[in-house]
DNA sequence: AATCTATATCGTAATATTGCAATAATAAAA
DNA sequence: TTTTATTATTGCAATATTACGATATAGATT
């Protein structure tokens, strides 16, 4: 087991800020959730017509995003209707402002 | 070229925040983020007592969020001293205040 | 029931990431 | 100048990600 993260000693917090960046650390992913936003909700369909990758791709990519959090999916007939998980959103904003908020700036060095 | 990621078919600002939120992607990293933060500015040494990592791994996570323009190093003495970059930290603020604030709050579906 | 529509899964090739031992590079200290 | 301290780089094995054709699955439509 080399190449494998070793999540076992991090807190609960790191690897989830990591697992939800992570997932947005694909421009397609993030293109998809900003198209979500945009269209507030929508099915696989409309994201492969909307972006230049394969319905398989775009399935895996929305696999990934709902994975980690950052959107939800509904059947609905015989397509399923996605959209944004607002509290995932959230909890990002609120872990950058807490950060942010937490800095010094005025550094030592750099 | 097959598991290369398209990067050209999206736009800058989807790309950068990708590249940034990919960096913050290993809780390692978030983990290193953060204790700069508690401590302001270190060097790698004191890192590397502070995780469960051996050196050369700490060394090439600051390459990456260096790379990702999450901090800065320079050179002090024969030791290298880093800090956070206050303004890629805004900019994820800035990001996830934006699309929070669109966020409709009452989806069709989901 | 046969067909169409929408999405997921499988399989696989290409590429990237993770982790570390060994080693190199560089500057301070002795 | 030899040694020590600090960090980066190299090389490599293990694992993960990306992308997509082919195919499966499931609900609607005819």
């Amino acid at each position: 087991m080399m190449g494998a993260t070793k999540t076992e000693h991090f807190t609960e917090n790191q690897n989830m800020i990591a697992t939800i960046a992570k997932a947005l650390g694909h421009p397609a992913r993030v293109a998809i959730l900003e198209y979500l936003i945009k269209v507030n909700s929508c099915i696989c369909g409309d994201i492969v017509n909307e972006l230049p990758l394969a319905q398989p791709t775009i399935s895996q990519h929305l696999k990934e995003l709902k994975n980690a959090g950052l959107i939800k999916g509904t059947v609905e007939g015989n397509s399923i209707c996605y959209c944004i998980a607002e509290k995932t959103i959230d909890k990002m904003q609120d872990y950058f402002a807490h950060i942010a908020g937490k800095l010094n700036r005025k550094n030592d060095c750099c």
